[in-house]
DNA sequence: CCCTTTAAGGATAGCGTTATCCGACTGCAA
DNA sequence: TTGCAGTCGGATAACGCTATCCTTAAAGGG
């Protein structure tokens, strides 16, 4: 029958990878034998006498065995697995999430499973809705999130759901969900960014912001806005311009500005992308960035400050976002909803970073 | 015992996420025969009486029912899964390709596991060793490829094995390895590449390489040489430095070169994060990029090209890249170890693509 | 009206693990 | 010698799912 398959030289057969019972009849042992010698042994901290554990090694060494996770997850009904989030691989700030996910959850031996969402609501649903079938031990929401209440609270069911079935649940970012989560100051270190503007001289703002819903833009926007109100500088309400929240969107924004660019010292982007495309929109104009007006982001991607040698931003610490919200996930004694790690920004003005 | 734990509230108790028997239960049929409403069905091509189908739908989503993928790798043997070796996902061309495999397998409905190797050849090793526990349906390997016989003989062999297995194997980048691969042209283009920068006038080159033995590097170098030499222009010995294929590297080879930076025209990286660190290194030293001697890159990072006008480099579809691996991982007909898909970059010179 | 074909849903088995239970053996004190 | 606790390895079951087989019933032809 399956004499065609095996037919001519092993190359094109598919034999299979071996399984637990092919290094357990190697070793001469039975199957659970096999898997206590491997896994260490639940039972108190032994697991079998020495020799028969060294025998079982060398067969599943032989044999080139490798566990296999989907069997383990099936049996123990959880996977050693954590589930991410985030909007768009391809975003700076999400990358840089996911690798400190990735590096912190490597440490644990456990592996990441990465979902993008594409910044669709409803995308988001039905991948969370997926994940609930795959019996991840936590899931860490990257995602933006917004003062949408009907949104959120869609979300929000979904994530409790999760939640009662024993995956762990852990928010990236300021939000109103119930659930522990990491945040970092975007207000004070926006607030200090403007501060330090200020004291530099600059007077006429303008803000590049993405739409007033997304919680992080808003909070930035606050806190800049406050740190100029410290030193009677007011921006006028059509100053402040909201686009989505990249390189296009900043484009976009100078466009929407228009004839007001020419009575700016400073436009202040609220994110890094934003300030790229505001500054290649900028140039096709004619204007240049440090020359004729400034133009400031917020994120710190490290290759602008190689780049853009005097830019203005905030350095935002994603990769300890990762890592604390791995921690939030998977360590016992965080679980409590109201668990919040908090980071701090470090703004960079001209190049310098500002100590507190 | 665990009174306490679901004391108060329903909200404190982990109760478990549904399963095809509680569907099918709800929907008062028998377990396979929900299976069968639920998955269209393998029998010719219907599943079932419309009317039952509808039943257990509905039941389905009561009950907010997931398939649990890994019970379905269990029993089928192969998981809906590729997995995809990148070194880091922070390097830009990393995150591209991630992306381009991501939104390819979407439309597949199959999901991305993706492993960092972190440059460490060991460390790739053992990930294949883990990978083949896993049952994937195939697995693409983006990580740089060398000409170092030993670590390319040992990955060969997973690699092989993997296949033998049921995992397709599949190459990004050019190798000697005997798998399916995605291929772009570098010599080619860097050739091209060189010929526009020599006819705009430029006579004094150097060139920022990685290591020798990684091909890809040696690939963009050689085509790079050769586009001069058509132009009778060599490049001495000494100009062409080799360090990592990194901002660092391209930092580090700045310092490496010396004096001899005051006689160049252009100093050519062979990839845009060197290009960039070259850039950052020559600014400390007071020397602007386009303004004394001209660097250029490869790759395309986009961000750059908004705030490095004229700024020349080649694009490297990695996007497309994804989406070719992918097709070569998962249809049918393209298993050939010969399958080779060849794409194309585009020189951009100051700015300007240039089409062939 | 009986036999045959087809369809449709249920019963069963098995994927690769590991937790739980059980039996056998060891060693030691009574 | 008997009794008993303590070890250690094997047998068994179960996780959730789907491929395979089987049973039952309905439909259609002679």
């Amino acid at each position: 029958m399956h004499e065609s398959a095996r037919g001519r030289k092993s190359k094109l057969s598919v034999n299979k990878p071996p399984t637990l019972a092919d290094v357990a009849r190697l070793a001469g042992v039975s199957v659970p034998t096999a898997s206590r010698a491997l896994n260490g042994g639940v039972r108190g901290k032994d697991s079998g006498s020495p020799e028969l554990r060294l025998r079982v090694l060398d067969a599943a060494d032989a044999l080139g065995y490798a566990v296999n996770p989907a069997a383990q997850t099936t049996k123990g009904g959880r996977a050693r697995t954590v589930a991410l989030l985030v909007s768009d691989i391809e975003d700076f700030g999400s990358a840089t999430i996911i690798s400190g996910v990735m590096h912190a959850a490597e440490k644990r031996g456990v592996s990441v499973a990465v979902r993008t969402t594409l910044d669709d609501p409803l995308r988001e649903i039905k991948l969370l809705s997926a994940l609930r079938g795959e019996r991840h031990r936590a899931v860490v929401i990257a995602t933006a999130r917004t003062t949408d209440a009907h949104r959120e609270q869609a979300l929000e069911a979904q994530l409790r759901t999760l939640d009662e079935h024993g995956t762990r649940v852990v928010i990236v970012g300021d939000s109103d969900l119930d659930f522990p989560a990491v945040t970092v100051d975007n207000h004070e270190s926006s607030r200090l960014l403007a501060d330090a503007l200020a004291r530099s001289g600059k007077r006429r703002f303008a803000i590049l912001a993405a739409p007033p819903i997304e919680i992080t833009s808003r909070d930035r926007v606050h806190g800049f806005l406050q740190g100029l109100a410290e030193h009677d500088i007011a921006v006028p309400e059509s100053n402040v311009v909201h686009q989505a929240f990249s390189r296009d969107g900043g484009y976009a924004a100078i466009d929407e500005l228009g004839d007001r660019i020419r009575e700016l010292d400073v436009i202040a982007a609220m994110s890094d992308a934003m300030a790229v495309g505001a500054i290649a929109r900028l140039r096709e104009l004619g204007i240049e960035s440090p020359r004729d007006l400034e133009v400031t982001g917020f994120d710190h991607v490290p290759m602008l400050g190689d780049v853009l040698p005097r830019f203005s931003t905030v350095e935002v610490p994603l990769e300890a976002f990762g890592e604390a919200a791995l921690s939030l996930a998977l360590d016992e004694g965080l679980s409590d909803p109201s668990a919040r790690i908090a980071l701090y920004g470090t703004p960079i003005v001209h190049g310098e970073p500002i100590v507190r």
